[in-house]
DNA sequence: TACTAAACGAGACGGTACGTCCCGTCTTCGG
DNA sequence: CCGAAGACGGGACGTACCGTCTCGTTTAGTA
């Protein structure tokens, strides 16, 4: 996550400023919630944040690479605690994730900045190392919570379980992405009950392809 | 899908040219391609199209409204002829809508106007109306099929139909497109094929839930 | 003053209408003085016409001959009554023609389509004809009237009455419209009877040169 | 002359470049001589001072402020050199004057920027301070001059020696300028000697006026 | 009375310039 | 050497008018 890549050995002159990076990450997110995406600008991020444009430009190259970085801290805050049963898992998960592309911040940025990584192989690896790793990690510990309870039959063949656990990724998050933002209707208990049991219902049939 | 909101009765002046609305659309899509949404801009799209920028701005008022309306046609091509079984239809209609997606101008612009539309209402129904509903009928096309052929049970609750056509449609619409543009992985027949197990095998549970 | 220039033999189809030239020119002379020389538009002179803009481009070329057209009208109200001698007739259409430069309307057209004319010699012509020459038959008719008088010399020499008829009319107009417009200050009676004494004082000895 | 109205106390950032300045009044003066006033744009200016348009309008508010300081630096040139007599003087300054009229981008841009002044308060000062009281100083001094040598008589009373330079400088400035763009005919030798002799014939009456 | 041809209103057209905004870079000064 | 301040060259924006055009609709003077 951290901007400065190739720090020289002397370490002469003044250092850079800690508190500044916060404060722009800061300032980068209150920029998101007031003005969204597409009228964000880094001049005003600059002004928010106390700052010269300067200091932005050193450690970040651009717009899209600041924005990821300042919404990724917040996938952060997503958690899965051990709710005892698979489907209780999925649907805390989802909960959670929905609430967090509620927040206008992730609501306006996301779709945004893998707008722009389909034409930015680098930022389309920023995102991946910051964002999607981040959320792909918490359906491999549901998955392997799942087996030890016995709740899913133990797979050995790796492929088949990197598959699964690639396709869960991808409808649970696309599935509550696209419910959020394209049909722009609600993530509410009701359709979380169902995805889950939709799931939790299709898991096994899945395993068994290919 | 066409531009003028509001025409007005008389239908007195100079008729707007058909032929520059089609060159237009055609231009924006070939800027797509070349230059990607983010630098794509009026006056290239306008110069393309061998038309004034007035023209444009007398007929969308940005970019976005623009831009929705030259990939909705594409949209149109999603197709669901009866191959026999709601795995196949599925299958089929999963790996044309992965394929539209390949295209490098809705690759480029699905997610950027839906980004822009978390901030603007109008544009919101307008992608609606373009392209989420048109998307929206080939499921319910695909259930009912299902059903007359018996693969489904005759469900009569209305509520549990809708509910769970746009659990549906979300989950496929959404597992495709974030596969594609988050993951950044190619939605290829194996992959198609599991999640069609899933969705088949987990549809049942989730009927039941409500 | 008239706008058509070559109107063709047979005279068949719809004739022009004279209520809208008229109307144009009074909407002209409005948008002046709302709006000032450089504000006014041929569409907003339309609009307040209550014609179209074709009915303008059909009379005039251009802004700066439909000006002068509408302008050129007030000129004609300069008149140069018998006041007995000299010094009061110069003082008299001193004044008339101060008070005509107040005008916002004149005020602000004049010295825009003379500079107009510096680059375009078939507008220096229409200012001749419809402004110049109107207000030069004055100084030739005051002067007359003063040879009349006895006031001044009977000058036979015709070349030498030319150049100072010429020169007391660069020297009046000239010297009214530098002062109302240039240097901005009143054209009061004071000022005027300064003027008037300078030209009666030195015109003798204008006459002896050359 | 300058552009900056109010510099900021602690003088902070990058300073403005003095080069870009001159290239600027420069390049305007080599676009009136080739395009004219009413031709003349900004974007072309900038183009021809290898200048950003954004740096023209940092300067100057408006097309109209830039032009006057573009041709005022012109009017530096007038002098008053002391020919020995009133007259020579008088004719002198006239000539300097009327050719200086005669330059294209005098010629296309003083009556214009004169037109714009009538409906713009800061324009027209800025015209008077640039322009008009560097001409005025040039009566002054040719008044002060020809009593100093006993041509006029010391006048004493205050108000009137400043009536009667302000006729003075209306009625010369005023009279070439209006031969020249106006009447459109050439300010000659002869013309000049005739107004010359007008003025000096009538300068006494003009004194005892009032 | 009907025909015809021009003038009419309306408004879309290709185009130019506008003045503004933001970009990402640079130049200065002070810490 | 860092950092703020802000000017720089550049590019796109969306708007305003330009002067032309294409419509369908009057409106006279013939025929």
């Amino acid at each position: 996550m951290c901007s400065s890549a190739t720090p020289r050995g002397p370490r002469t002159g003044r250092p850079r400023s800690a508190e500044a990076d916060e404060a722009i990450l800061e300032a980068t997110r209150a920029a998101l919630v007031e003005l969204g995406w597409s009228k964000l600008t880094m001049g005003d991020v600059a002004g928010r944040a106390g700052v010269a444009k300067t200091t932005l430009y050193r450690r970040w190259a651009n717009k899209n690479e600041l924005v990821v970085d300042a919404v990724a801290v917040l996938f952060d805050e997503l958690e899965l605690p051990d709710l005892g049963s698979l489907r209780a898992d999925i649907e805390h998960v989802v909960l959670q994730f929905a609430s967090l592309l509620q927040r206008p911040e992730t609501k306006t940025a996301l779709m945004a900045v893998v707008a722009e990584s389909t034409r930015d192989e680098p930022l389309r690896e920023r995102i991946r190392g910051s964002i999607v790793d981040r959320q792909k990690r918490l359906v491999l510990d549901g998955r392997r919570r799942a087996q030890e309870r016995g709740e899913l039959p133990a797979e050995h063949d790796p492929v088949t379980v990197d598959a699964v656990d690639d396709l869960i990724f991808d409808v649970v998050a696309g599935a509550v992405v696209h419910r959020a933002l394209v049909s722009a209707e609600p993530v509410d208990a009701a359709w979380v009950a169902r995805l889950s049991a939709l799931l939790v219902g299709g898991l096994g049939a899945a395993a068994t392809v290919g």
